[in-house]
DNA sequence: CTTGACTTTCACCTTTTGTTCACCTAAGAT
DNA sequence: ATCTTAGGTGAACAAAAGGTGAAAGTCAAG
């Protein structure tokens, strides 16, 4: 649970970034909380994460504030049925292969339901390895066409399905991979088509 | 159930949790029940924890009091419901903090189960980041009191959970973490308590 | 390579708040 | 009658949370 000045800070972030579409810097949480001091900021921001509000950052990246859904147990549909969801194909990775079609189902919890169609993919390879996503992994995504800076992505370009870190970059977009050893790659925006937006991710350890 | 009293205070921090967004201080709680000494506020928390109506708290976490759905038995019997694990708290990473009781279920995917009795925790910071185990992820664990070599284990030294690679140097045990900031620690194989092997990970990306 | 915009950290201080101790009262249960 | 449990009073305490100011560290873009 939150105390009144980690809830007010929260409050902020969460509004601000759906009025902008990004997130605060430290100094704009400062002037709106009327304080004096980037540290009293910054503690708030621990404590926001500690409490599992904020999702926690790579290191000094900036206006990488982000939510993490603390939401409420909403409504609770009528009997519920273990969900599946369309396991379409791979995903890749270093070198991107293309998706299959041959959907079998596979369960997921209601937790990574939602609005809007989703269906779930294998990850292939170690593109993603510094978000935490791994070979392996499967990951539960939303469909959809355009993508906010920043979200990680599904996208087919010339045909290869990759999974990113989506850029716009005015005409051009970027696909930016999370690891060290791998190149982001830029492309015109025409030639990148968006397949969904990543909401989920599974593990299975054996 | 609740006596009248514990049911007065119970009703009153649901309220107020529901009419500002996060919990009320003792303090408050005193002035709303007209009582003169914390103390008597601190007893009546005690006891809506024992009888599950508030989950417990790490130990002086301010506003940290939370009511915990007092469900009723209802009709769950034949009924196949989403499988569902205890989320028995949070499981550290720099800095490890204590189980709760008193779980709330979590529902996860038949693929997550097997054999075995298995629970979830939430995952707090980023020790194991480079294995993949993020700030916020949800994971699933075996209960077992033993590990093999590089499995990645749930465990407990000197009353504090950690989650750690697990591996055997004779009569010590080292405790290695995923992330190059981080040391690994060794310990005298006794004091070290394993509570479980790690089997999957639930992410959600808002 | 430098700059500017940001995030982190350090040292140190104040306030808020949960916990505990000793002791008291009333009402049932044994 | 007396033991146990729920509720209370009041005071003292320790830890967590919240802050100030300044300085250092990072990173992407120009």
């Amino acid at each position: 649970m939150l105390t009144p000045r980690q809830h007010a800070a929260y409050e902020f972030i969460v509004g601000f970034i759906e009025r902008t579409g990004f997130a605060p810097s430290y100094e704009e949480i400062r002037r709106h909380l009327g304080l004096r001091s980037l540290n009293a900021v910054a503690k708030l921001v621990v404590q926001l994460r500690r409490r599992g509000a904020l999702a926690s950052a790579r290191h000094n990246a900036k206006r990488s504030l982000r939510p993490l859904a603390l939401r409420r147990p909403a409504a609770r549909a009528a009997a519920r049925e273990p969900a599946t969801l369309p396991l379409l194909g791979l995903v890749a990775a270093g070198r991107p292969i293309e998706a299959i079609e041959n959907p079998e189902p596979v369960e997921v919890p209601a937790s990574l339901l939602g609005p809007g169609e989703r269906y779930a993919l294998r990850v292939l390879g170690d593109s993603m390895i510094e978000d935490g996503i791994r070979d392996g992994d499967l990951i539960v995504v939303r469909r959809a066409r355009s993508a906010e800076n920043g979200e990680t992505v599904v996208a087919v370009v010339d045909g290869e399905a990759t999974l990113k870190r989506f850029f716009r970059r005015g005409a051009r977009v970027e696909l930016r991979p999370a690891n060290a050893a791998l190149r982001a790659t830029e492309w015109p925006a025409a030639r990148v088509e968006i397949r969904g937006i990543l909401v989920g991710l599974l593990r299975r350890y054996s």
